[in-house]
DNA sequence: TTCCGGGTATCAGTACGGCTAATGGTGTAG
DNA sequence: CTACACCATTAGCCGTACTGATACCCGGAA
């Protein structure tokens, strides 16, 4: 049963002529002819008495209108509700980040995009880098953004920045006063680290070990804000992205030392599924990120290009 | 669009899977991919998410699950009430009657009509004689019933019966004495006749002629029961067919003579539209009406026989 | 990792159904 | 009664939805 069959019969019976009905339907009157008949033939009833000219619409006819108006109007409106769904979801980006990323680097370009896109949306979540994953595989968010993303095959993966390392100390460390802080100073230090299972503690660990350098792990936090109220009651020192730990360095709480270990960077990237491309609001986020990580930390020659979602 | 791809489409994300779905409709699995496929594209929105098994059903997807279960409940039901109305009224009989017939011949072949089809009805409604035959020809009822059916091209016509027609007059007319009246007797009679407009008074007429006979017509009325009231008034004589003033005569409020003229009967008939086959229960109805007819008044040997409807 | 199995997408071929154009029939108005 | 408007009918074409086969993909297991 096509739908278009029950708008021809409700034009014919309202305008009162197989004729008009087809013209509005851009069909010949032949064809709206045999489609009433075929109407008529399938519901095994006379819908319209054509012996009288005009002809005159049966009692089944008209209650079969009534009906078949509500069944247009329903598709009308399914149609609609369906587009304003695909306008809600295409307008809400779904964001999942690490935690460092979302409290530090997420409010920014969150208030300069729903300031450019008023009408968009932006959902942000912060969970432990394997849910961020988790969570673009699913499908559950758009975008997840973290840092070492990983190299998996149902993932694209768009580099974002490269954040500079520091070194975290108390403010009353010997290192506090330092300008720089030299590899092998490090030796036998007691370090608050970065739980087993995360990349960024193998990146870490790594990098010392290349500089021959053997600290004494004191602590394992899986997130930045733990190991930083850490240090600050004193239970050693860490390894930190810069910019994450800028607030307590300007009011004294921590300290922020240069590191002289130049390869230390954490790069931080943006995630999605391979499979399914972003939507166009999801698409501009993505270039609000760029923008704004690029602005205010990075030279220009630097900068890491998006690639083409497909 | 088809209503079938939208039971598809609804059997699919009930079943959570393209394939059940199919067998479900008894199309190919194939068949529902594309099915599917091409709904996305004229809603212009993806419905599943087939980058995971078992698939993921879209929020546009369950927004239209909803919706098209809802148009499909109305096809549903439309179909229901239009069958409904069908069998309504094909269980009821529409009948137009001349006044006459309609409220003296009526109600015993209607009684019995009731008591042998319980869940049929019949609709009886009493019109001027160019009214029955409007009502037949505009549809309004299946049968009409009516004394010299006219013969036109768009109506059938079954003879149902040859009424005989007496002399009626007061009972303290000399008429009412005589066992017999001849025509000549009736010349210069006051006589209350039938309107001119109708065909009974033009048989009238015409058979008075025959016999050379010419009466006083004093007054002229399109109905019997009024043709009656003057009669009881003392106002004239009439010719009526004979069983329309039966009641009156064994109460001796008017009485009925023999009239010889044997030619003047007033023929009943069963008028419908050539074009629209009565429906099974308004055949019966009508074989009812002979029945009845047959029986108490007319020979077997005369007895009319209905033409097969087309 | 590699393979395997269930499930879906894709493709070419085909059959069915709806459309058109021309023609025939019927009712209504003048 | 004639003319006209309107609808039904027919044959033939074309589009489209189906089938069957095959390729692809995902997820799980060795």
């Amino acid at each position: 049963m096509h739908l278009e069959t029950l708008r021809l019969y409700c034009d014919v019976v309202r305008l009162r002529s197989f004729s008009r009905g087809a013209e509005q339907n851009f069909v010949s009157q032949s064809a709206a002819s045999q489609s009433v008949q075929q109407l008529e033939t399938q519901l095994g009833v006379v819908l319209i008495d054509r012996t009288k000219r005009p002809f005159v619409v049966t009692r089944e006819g008209e209650a079969f209108y009534g009906a078949a108006r509500g069944i247009l109007e329903s598709w009308e409106k399914a149609k609609t509700e369906v587009a304003a769904v695909k306008a809600r979801v295409d307008g809400t980006v779904r964001v999942a980040a690490i935690y460092s990323v979302g409290l530090h680097d997420m409010s920014r370009p969150m208030q300069q995009f729903m300031s450019l896109y008023p009408e968009a949306r932006v959902q942000l979540e912060c969970l432990h880098p394997h849910k961020v994953v988790e969570a673009v595989l699913t499908g559950e968010v758009d975008i997840g953004i973290m840092s070492y993303p990983p190299a998996e095959r149902a993932l694209r993966v768009v580099p974002l920045r490269e954040e500079p390392m520091a070194l975290v100390c108390h403010p009353s460390h010997r290192f506090a006063r330092q300008r720089v802080v030299m590899p092998a100073e490090l030796a036998g230090e007691a370090f608050v680290a970065f739980d087993p299972g995360l990349t960024i503690r193998k990146a870490i660990d790594r990098a010392l070990r290349q500089h021959n350098v053997r600290v004494n792990t004191v602590m394992e936090f899986d997130n930045i804000e733990t190991i930083k109220q850490a240090i600050i009651i004193a239970a050693g020192i860490s390894i930190l992205p810069r910019h994450t730990v800028e607030k307590e360095a300007s009011i004294k709480t921590l300290a922020a030392v240069h590191v002289a270990m130049p390869d230390l960077v954490r790069p931080v990237g943006i995630v999605y599924r391979r499979q399914k491309p972003l939507t166009p609001t999801a698409e501009r986020f993505v270039q609000m990120l760029h923008e704004v990580s690029d602005a205010p930390r990075m030279p220009a020659r630097e900068r890491p290009r998006a690639t083409a979602p497909a």
